[in-house]
DNA sequence: GGCTAAAGTTGACACGTGTAAAATAATCTT
DNA sequence: AAGATTATTTTACACGTGTCAACTTTAGCC
């Protein structure tokens, strides 16, 4: 088959169609607005032609772009790409087209991200904040100039802005609460300060620990290794904890199932077995239902945090914004509830 | 402090800073264009207030956008989200935008993305196709309009068409033969079709087996499984072969390692313990060096695929290309080798 | 068939910036 | 210091499409 001539502009393919240019552009926007007759013609036009409205010149003058921003601080982590599907889905579903950013943990990387959304003219932004505490007035700027909501992880100071997330005082609790129940009570085996959830379980763990009148105990809190390397940190905290004798028969409660991860690796190679089945034995649990704690030996007991519910009320919660166009000023606060996984480990 | 005025238009700036407006045009293009005295005129105007240029409005009319296209299949895999980051990393570095669309395995939607990219003028385009025979066009049409590099998995049909991928009848070759080297011949368990590499290892299994002079054995091909869902179909198909005591003592090859992590799994609920330390037991192996690997239990033994430095080739060959403007038409194929990996479970 | 209201179309201008050529300023010769 | 270069700025037009107001056609009605 002969290749289709290419048209570059509306201008041509109005004169090679033999219907007026605006009409074009109308029919591009929302064919019901264009006659049944024109319709047809502009049809049978297009099947002989090779034409792309051009991308930069129709968002130009649009009053609305029909994009939405989202940044995500990292890739390699299912958490977050489960999270962006969700987005994606949800956006799709709602009309808007995602434009996507990943920080890789560098706040001026985020910095430059937000600035692009604000040079697209995007239509409202999504973030999932990074730990650093100066990057704070990055959301407050994107806040101030967009509808804007934060998710999965909270900067407390912020408080004019919307977020969603999950419950941490309720999810962290639920678990310890369990660990506790089935067992003997947990250390909390902490997380690198990738962002300020891990203060918050951390916080939470305490919190129901105490409590429940028993001491709380953290570990791995002060190793700063490199960053997002989870598993690695779970592994090279209990390996050393293990080789000392230490932990090898109590609960240990991981900051997220990554960490968790390392922590079953350290029991396997220190010849232990975490599980509920034996009484008074190693227990280990963690966080997030990653998509893989099915699947580990022994599988991992955890609390699920509802990515998908998180990911739609972000999209819910904007587009409720973007379509409000500034009538109520209040900001909305939605904190899921996480759900206990109870499975092998502990 | 105060928030400072918020201007719009660069004619705007210009009124502001007492520079003329195709100078500030230039300057955000590249302050080396501009005299010293006005590029101190121009900064210190910028602190007093707040302009980003319009994205579509600069984009519309430079000759070259700086941006390149990428779409991968799949979000929810660390396989691709690593190849993206080192695209990011690599194209961030030559000064280039990374626009990234997902496929989420929907032909559909590969092709609204290509459309998309072809509408944005990007410079080139990457992409990490389906397996689906029906869109080669797609391939064959940003082959024919941008300076286009296909990676990771290559339908066969496409000869016209550079291509950065893991050299499979090697990689794949190089584990079958050290499988058969420490234990008995493997058996391969397959992967859902989802791309044409999961036929091209089958290949390279069944080509190194014959060579041997061995009797090539694949199981798990004809089940059609949730597509992506490879961990749950290597735990499926071996927990149906262990419970018929098939295979309780051979070595197994798995397509991928989300698949090996799955059969681990299986071994696991089957008190199989595979591992080369135990002659003539159970062995499972995989492909690709998924990051979890050296976290399972047992570790998983793998060959690995570099994905940074096919990201990085992938890049620096669409470089060459768009700045090369069309001279050399021909085309290249870029195969790495894989690295063995050798840990417990073979 | 003629009149009116509604639906659809089009001309003219706008959007915010890039760019080549013309004009100006700065620098260098001799 | 005058002329010749060169560096820099500016003028004027271009990019491809959105949008509104004015215009034309169609449909509906008696």
């Amino acid at each position: 088959m002969t290749p289709k001539p290419k048209i570059h502009t509306m201008e041509e393919l109005s004169a090679a169609i033999g219907v007026s240019r605006p009409t074009l552009s109308r029919y591009f926007q929302d064919p019901t607005k264009v006659s049944r007759s024109s319709v047809d013609k502009i049809r049978s036009g297009l099947e002989r032609v090779d034409y792309i409205p051009n991308f930069f010149a129709t968002r130009m003058n649009r009053k609305t772009t029909g994009m939405i921003g989202v940044i995500i601080p990292y890739l390699n982590d299912l958490f977050f790409t489960r999270l962006l599907e969700a987005i994606e889905r949800a956006a799709m579903h709602a009309g808007y087209t995602v434009i996507t950013q990943c920080s890789h943990s560098d706040p001026e990387i985020e910095a430059r991200a937000a600035e692009t959304f604000l040079s697209m003219n995007v239509d409202g932004a999504i973030v999932a904040p990074l730990g650093n505490h100066s990057d704070l007035r990055i959301y407050e700027r994107l806040n101030a100039r967009l509808p804007f909501v934060l998710m999965d992880s909270r900067p407390k100071p912020l408080s004019e802005v919307d977020f969603v997330g999950t419950d941490h005082m309720q999810s962290t609790g639920l678990i310890t609460e369990y660990l506790i129940r089935v067992g003997g009570p947990p250390v909390f085996l902490a997380m690198p300060r990738v962002n300020f959830n891990a203060q918050e379980r951390e916080n939470a763990y305490v919190t129901k620990m105490t409590e429940l009148g028993h001491e709380p105990v953290v570990i791995g809190a002060d190793v700063v290794r490199d960053e997002w390397h989870f598993e690695a940190h779970g592994l090279a905290v209990l390996d050393r904890h293990f080789s000392e004798g230490q932990f090898v028969d109590s609960s240990i409660l991981c900051a997220n199932d990554r960490v968790a991860i390392g922590a079953l690796r350290a029991a396997a190679q220190h010849g232990l077995e975490p599980g509920a089945q034996r009484r008074g034995g190693l227990r280990i649990a963690g966080h997030d239902d990653y998509p893989l704690c099915p699947f580990t030996v022994p599988s991992l007991t955890t609390v699920a945090q509802d990515v998908g519910a998180i990911g739609q009320a972000a999209v819910d919660r904007l587009v409720e914004k973007l379509r409000a166009e500034n009538s109520s000023k209040k900001h909305t606060v939605q904190l899921m509830n996480g759900v206990l996984k109870v499975r092998e480990s502990a």
